[in-house]
DNA sequence: CGTCAATAGGTGTATATACTCCTATGTGCT
DNA sequence: AGCACATAGGAGTATATACACCTATTGACG
């Protein structure tokens, strides 16, 4: 063991490594937003991924599991498993496309119905971030999750 | 159905809300980030989430669970059982507090080594980010998850 | 001293996430 | 047509996350 890697376990470099790792970070901003808008949601019955993904199919769809794996930056597996469940619950259809290969998703009637009913209760969790951050905190921490985003898809 | 309803059906609002969403855009971040950082450390054998409970633990430690819960704002039953995988890899010890119903946790010799290990896969993927985001990005950043964080505290 | 609220923690269950490996289908080329 | 390769998607496995509910222990107070 060299000094070096020694000297990486010194208690202050520790500390300065957890407090600049972009990744704790960012998961645990995460954590804590998801429980934000999971209770504000709750009433509506779904979760905050469940929600996100609906108001993607409503704005993207119909199309294939894997371009809106692409277009949400969702793992295509991770992605189907989540759609599975709005599926079982009557909220999206996926049908058979031209390609045998390819699946479409679509929203049904129930899923539409769906967001219309937790549309409010994410205004609630919304309006509590947006007045927490200020408008211009809301946009700074946007732009930058945006370009947190972007930038991993060129690494 | 009310009108004001129906108009939250629009397509230019739901792409609105999309876009505007808090949850949805941290989290979308996170999977992001957390891959980077998951493929950099791959040869160490620890997961993001493993090697920041790891320095948590080395940073904070020895310490009860619910305490460590609060510091790294993760679920206690979430954490116990991050905790749990780590003990199996003799990572981490668990051993009774004086307090009966206290569980104390603490940094292994294996524990520390793995760190050691750890660490330069870990400086490899913060390194990307830093180059990629520049300086005052990554400051930026950070700072803003750190506003959003200490936010949801107070709500 | 006994009761009872508060605290520490675990279990059951469900969702979210992603990697590896697999099959089926389409496409292009010879 | 037949083969090589690419593409779409599912299955198995493992970790990460959190809520509801449970037990055990502690401490406070009549």
């Amino acid at each position: 063991m060299t000094k070096k890697q020694l000297k990486d376990l010194d208690m202050d470099r520790c500390v300065e490594m957890g407090r600049m790792c972009a990744c704790a970070n960012l998961r645990r901003a995460a954590r804590a937003v998801t429980q934000v808008y999971d209770r504000s949601l709750r009433p509506s019955g779904l979760r905050a991924t469940q929600f996100a993904l609906l108001m993607a199919v409503r704005v993207l769809g119909p199309l294939p599991v894997t371009t809106l794996a692409k277009n949400t930056r969702m793992d295509r597996t991770t992605l189907g498993r989540n759609l599975k469940l709005l599926e079982n619950r009557g909220m999206i259809r996926i049908t058979q496309g031209d390609d045998q290969r390819v699946r479409e998703v679509s929203l049904t009637d129930d899923g539409k119905e769906a967001i219309i009913k937790a549309i409010p209760y994410w205004k609630e969790a919304q309006g509590r971030m947006e007045s927490g951050l200020g408008e211009e905190g809301m946009e700074n921490l946007l732009s930058n999750l945006s370009a947190v985003t972007s930038l991993v898809r060129k690494l």
